[in-house]
DNA sequence: CGCATGTCAGGCGAACTGATATAC
DNA sequence: CGTATATCAGTTGGCCTGACATGC
């Protein structure tokens, strides 16, 4: 019979989940400072990329920050209540929201990219340029592995 | 003046959100099934880890899974009520509370983890043995990497 | 006495499901 | 008509801060 705890490999998603952590730990003072949850500052730093282009449907602002559609909504009330962003019908398809930045969150954005930055920058003087380079090859790659694999998966379960 | 929007580094802590969700989406199915949150399952997977060794304080417990004091205490509370663990005071030190994983604990760790190894199996063929240790190197360092620097700011701080 | 440990109390933002209006 | 998009309604588990009881 199988021994219970009889784990042969590394605990994948606890790593990611603890890296993660440890760099925004480095963040999440900047963040909060100026009233920002972490998934606030992913969805208002999705919308500065986007928002010289006139703003994003709100359901591509849920997938590049990775925020299901109905958080999202509660997310982007409370935003556009502190005034880092505004909605509008969309004119061409009546079902579409579209979201943009406002000044005042297009200049958060910019504070706190400088500060982001500055750490990115501490980050590749002590880890190193080509390794930060690797890291991001290997991540890229694995996600894209396993959304495939996902795909095939429910491709079978659809055939 | 700087242009808002000009992140000229890739978004880490996004990229290791989404490989993290990437592999969880295929673990996810499997925990649900059994009833467990992702919370739970890693107090259960450390807990199945120490148990034979006569359990862990919830401190440790904390510490390990990744998850605050407070938090954890209704998440046992929860756990227990479910048959998963079992809570005891310490009898050295009466402030500790020990806590260890149940045999139906055990069980549903040992049915859990061959589904994960399989999945490890997966992601090995895919992606490549070297690639995965290669990423654990990587994700090892960058962890003790922001820790380390975390300890030197509050280290400063304190001065 | 100070310190450490765990728990309680309470508020909150977000996850998530299911249902609903609206427009295509 | 069916589909897609966004939102609403409501429950839940977990984050988080501060206070507290207890034992060192």
């Amino acid at each position: 019979m199988p021994s219970p705890n009889c784990f042969t490999h590394r605990n994948l998603p606890l790593l990611l989940l603890q890296a993660r952590e440890a760099v925004m730990q480095h963040r999440r003072p900047s963040l909060r400072e100026h009233g920002l949850s972490d998934q606030q500052w992913r969805v208002l730093r999705v919308l500065a990329e986007h928002t010289a282009e006139g703003g994003l449907d709100t359901g591509r602002v849920a997938q590049q920050a990775f925020i299901l559609g109905p958080s999202l909504t509660g997310m982007l009330a409370r935003m556009e209540r502190d005034g880092l962003i505004t909605r509008q019908r969309s004119d061409e398809d009546a079902r579409r929201s579209v979201v943009s930045a406002t000044a005042a969150g297009l200049a958060l954005t910019d504070a706190l990219s400088q500060a982001i930055e500055a750490d990115y920058l501490d980050l590749e003087a002590h880890l190193g340029k080509a390794k930060l380079a690797q890291l991001y090859r290997l991540l890229d790659e694995l996600i894209a592995l396993q959304e495939e694999t996902c795909a095939e998966e429910s491709l079978e379960a659809s055939a």
